[in-house]
DNA sequence: TCTGGGGTCCTAGGACCC
DNA sequence: TCTGGGGTCCTAGGACCC
């Protein structure tokens, strides 16, 4: 349960994607720029210019080209690493604001304020020193929202980002009733923490346009209607804290890596070498949280906005005799269950994989007839790689089914240095 | 030519058991 | 003639998030 104490902080950076690549490369100030997706298909980031401009989010790029080339937009390639790293920065800056953080994404964290907020003058003090300390050791803008639960914070860091007024640093708990319920009124409904396309649909038909509207429906006809999410949501828009601060982060239970080809792929052995590749990644970050996995699956997707092409999604699932972490067993298994489901004559436009079964590698059981000697080689090997290409760059290592030309791999046309990663990347300052 | 990737939670319904 | 009901586990699918 809750307390009515609670006092949370959303701090969400701008724009995030973009304002890392304008850091380190000031002349992008003011220009419209979107940082594009994997493979240079959307726009995954757009500067407030590119948002005036009508751009919606994860617009394909093919599609903005004229627009692009009429008011002069850029593109950049992401790239993730540095995104990785200045997310870090910001992070640890925010760790000395509050000792209870949950990292929610790349670039939000929910902050706990309750316990410190008698250092400050007030929330709103606090909101302004968190903004500009951020902004002078990182270069990064950020928004400050605060109120009684996690989503009354993430609305006010809304309120925040969308209206001059508040100077980046909004916190409900610090206005009047009358005007939380002004700005409560003017914001839709489907801007809530939530609330996505389709319940804002259901939510309107039965005459709930505006968040007011929600935070005065009953939590009964919530919860009969739309279920225990709903009604949790109302719960939270009420000042009701319902979602706790997650601030150890669990193990995935479910591990992904796949990948959109930069060209259709018809082999097999091209689509068995993006497998293997893909296997590599997921036991990589299997290795990295300590877990085994049970089961892999593979998929394989041709192209859905071919609608002339013929379509063929196949996935299959194979189980592991033996939970394991082992990059070179997950490969054979994966490899099999391609070939199982591979059929000639498509053109394949992505393959993944998913690594399920999910568990803690220290409780692993071991088998009655497990060959150890074996398995200490396995994990001596796996070790021995991860060193290996944590040093010398990712594919250092890697098994012969990887194959070497990577002849379907991603475009990534125009992407930045890793300036704050690689000794060779830095920036000069001339 | 060109359309991302990676996750979570909840619910409904079927299989199965006693 | 008369043909239960409740619990658990698992899975698929839907909705959401960034």
């Amino acid at each position: 349960m809750g307390s009515e104490l609670a006092h949370f902080a959303l701090v969400d950076v701008n724009n995030f994607y973009v304002s890392c690549e304008r850091v380190f490369q000031p002349r992008l100030e003011r220009v419209p720029l979107v940082v594009l997706s994997n493979n240079d298909g959307c726009a995954v980031a757009r500067s407030s210019e590119v948002k005036a401009l009508g751009v919606r989010m994860a617009a394909p790029w093919f599609e903005l080209k004229d627009l692009a080339a009429k008011h002069g937009i850029k593109a950049l390639s992401s790239n993730y690493t540095l995104y990785g790293d200045m997310s870090e920065r910001v992070v640890s800056i925010l760790r000395d604001f509050s000792p209870d953080i949950e990292v929610y994404s790349i670039d939000e964290s929910f902050l706990r304020i309750d316990t410190v907020l008698h250092l400050y003058p007030s929330s709103l003090a606090l909101g302004e020193l968190i903004r500009g300390r951020i902004r002078q050791w990182t270069g990064l803008p950020v928004c400050v929202g605060m109120g009684g639960s996690k989503t009354l914070a993430k609305l006010a860091n809304h309120l925040a980002k969308k209206h001059a007024v508040f100077n980046g640093v909004c916190d409900l708990n610090a206005l009047s009733d009358e005007v939380v319920r002004h700005w409560m009124r003017a914001t839709d409904v489907g801007e809530i923490w939530g609330v996505g396309r389709k319940l804002s649909l259901r939510l309107k038909a039965m005459g709930m346009q505006t968040v007011w509207d929600l935070r005065c429906a009953s939590l009964k006809t919530l919860r009969a209607q739309f279920g225990v999410v709903m009604e949790r949501i109302g719960s939270e828009l009420n000042g009701v804290s319902c979602l706790e601060l997650e601030e150890i982060v669990p193990d995935k239970q479910q591990i992904i890596a796949s990948r959109s080809f930069g060209r259709a792929v018809t082999s097999f052995e091209e689509l068995a070498e993006s497998v293997a590749t893909h296997i590599a990644r997921a036991c990589e970050k299997l290795r990295a949280q300590h877990s085994v996995a049970a089961i892999a699956q593979v998929f394989v997707q041709t192209n859905r906005f071919k609608l002339n092409e013929p379509q063929y999604n196949p996935s299959i699932a194979i189980g592991l005799a033996e939970p394991c972490d082992d990059t070179l067993v997950f490969t054979d298994a994966a490899i099999a269950g391609l070939r199982r489901i591979f059929k000639a004559g498509y053109r394949y436009k992505k393959a993944g994989v998913m690594l399920g079964a999910i568990s803690a590698k220290a409780k692993q059981q071991q088998g009655l007839f497990d060959d150890t000697a074996m398995q200490q080689r396995s994990a001596a090997l796996m070790r021995v790689m991860d060193a290996l290409n944590t040093r010398f760059g990712k594919r250092a290592v890697h098994s012969a089914a990887m194959g070497n030309t990577m002849g379907w791999g991603m475009r990534s046309e125009n992407r930045s240095p890793n300036y704050t990663t690689q000794w060779d990347e830095l920036p000069f300052v001339k």
